[in-house]
DNA sequence: ATATTTTTTTAGACTAGCCTAAAATGAACC
DNA sequence: GGTTCATTTTAGGCTAGTCTAAAAAAATAT
């Protein structure tokens, strides 16, 4: 199959290819996959994704191109082809169905889990994958709320939207945040803002567009726009 | 740290060291580690394990030798450190502390687990590990009957002995195996001489040295020599 | 439309780990 | 002690993946 390398570079493909979809206000969206052709990634993005020079991107983009994992004319950016989106979307499903096991099964803390969930993605055993599936009780998303692929590559996608766009007087739930970092992930933790939290949104301030919000019936709390605008949640029920 | 290629060179050299101790006839052993200065170990005995060539060994000895993990000396075979026996250890421990992890929660045959455990005992986290030890709930032998090494590097490796030296009239039960195929393991699963089993040793044929035992008190079992000598048992209680 | 800047690709070189073929060493036998 | 044989090491070369520096193409600016 492919090597663990390749693997890293498809991962990083597919994950490029999805940050140039979504709403960029916050607004709901379901990116239920069904979106049209995305646009080709860049050399240079992918560089920076997997930590190398560009020019052994390009060495990369040329064996995957033979391997029909992706779409490939010099200078012209990349795609994925539906084989290797497909090996992508494995990948991603095992990385967060590790993430589920660190988290709920051996105690780790959201925001420490990425990084041991990358080495764990690489192990290919459908077999391994589907009974640590079943034993941690089919999840439907990994401890961020990033959904988990099936085994067929389909990804559900729930609606929902950011918490910057919420309007004063709603209750809301945590379902996801957009960045995952191990700083901003802590910090939610901290303040209690973490999945299937529940958020009244008391106080939206105009000038810098700050919230005041009420999480869980229990602690009032001020958060920043940024902070906000990176926090996913949904309509309560 | 080591790369996943050093790892299983160490590997390698750490089980040829063992092999090469150990009682001949199958008579009670406490392998405690206590024996003195093991034998050197042959590059060809490394190059058969390791699935290489001798050329190709003799280059990582050069580096593992580098970096202080073995004794070399050209021409005269090699020991491990105690640094390099420590990091054997600790391969080791990973490597069964997975087992124990694939058999018992994920409901893997224990004749399945190896390779898999080949793969994940290369994710270096202690962390990790120290963790997936507390949720197994601190085994001490991997799912065929080894002994798991500690933090520290200690093997307590029982006292035990082949069933093929047992006694008529004796009852034991089964704590290990020494022979780690498939198809053995799944021989034995099929006649219900797992871990733990309870033997009785009904008779001992004295021209091919083949058993009569009842196992579990229930099923009268013929096994041959061969058989039982790679099977360890201790006395019952 | 041309010049400049940015992006991407090519060319050539490096390392880890592997190989084959040949040379060196050690062991075994007379 | 010398010859033969097996084992081990050296020498030189291969691939995957990386790098730097330079060339080529595309995008941008004038």
């Amino acid at each position: 199959m492919h090597s663990f390398t390749e693997e890293n570079y498809l991962k990083a493909i597919y994950a490029l290819t999805q940050k140039s979809e979504g709403s960029p206000d916050g607004s709901p969206v379901s990116l239920s996959g069904a979106s049209s052709d995305p646009l080709p990634v860049n050399t240079n993005a992918i560089a920076e994704r997997v930590a190398t020079k560009a020019a052994s991107v390009t060495d990369m983009l040329k064996k995957l191109a033979d391997k029909q994992l992706i779409h490939y004319q010099k200078y012209q950016g990349v795609t994925l082809t539906e084989t290797g989106r497909k090996a992508a979307l494995n990948i991603i499903r095992r990385h967060r169905l590790w993430e589920v096991f660190l988290v709920d099964k051996l105690g780790f803390g959201w925001h420490e889990v990425h990084s041991l969930a990358e080495e764990l993605e690489h192990i290919r055993s459908d077999e391994l994958i589907d009974k640590l599936e079943a034993f941690l009780g089919n999840p439907q998303v990994d401890p961020h709320g990033d959904p988990i692929p099936d085994h067929a590559g389909q990804v559900r996608h729930p609606v929902s939207q950011t918490l910057s766009v919420t309007e004063a007087g709603q209750t809301v739930v945590v379902t996801g945040v957009l960045e995952h970092s191990s700083s901003f992930l802590q910090y939610l933790e901290k303040i209690g803002l973490v999945l299937n939290a529940e958020v009244l949104m008391r106080e939206l301030n105009q000038f810098d567009k700050s919230l005041f919000i009420r999480i869980n019936h229990q602690s009032d709390t001020f958060i920043s726009h940024e902070v906000a605008r990176n926090v996913l949640v949904s309509g309560k029920g």
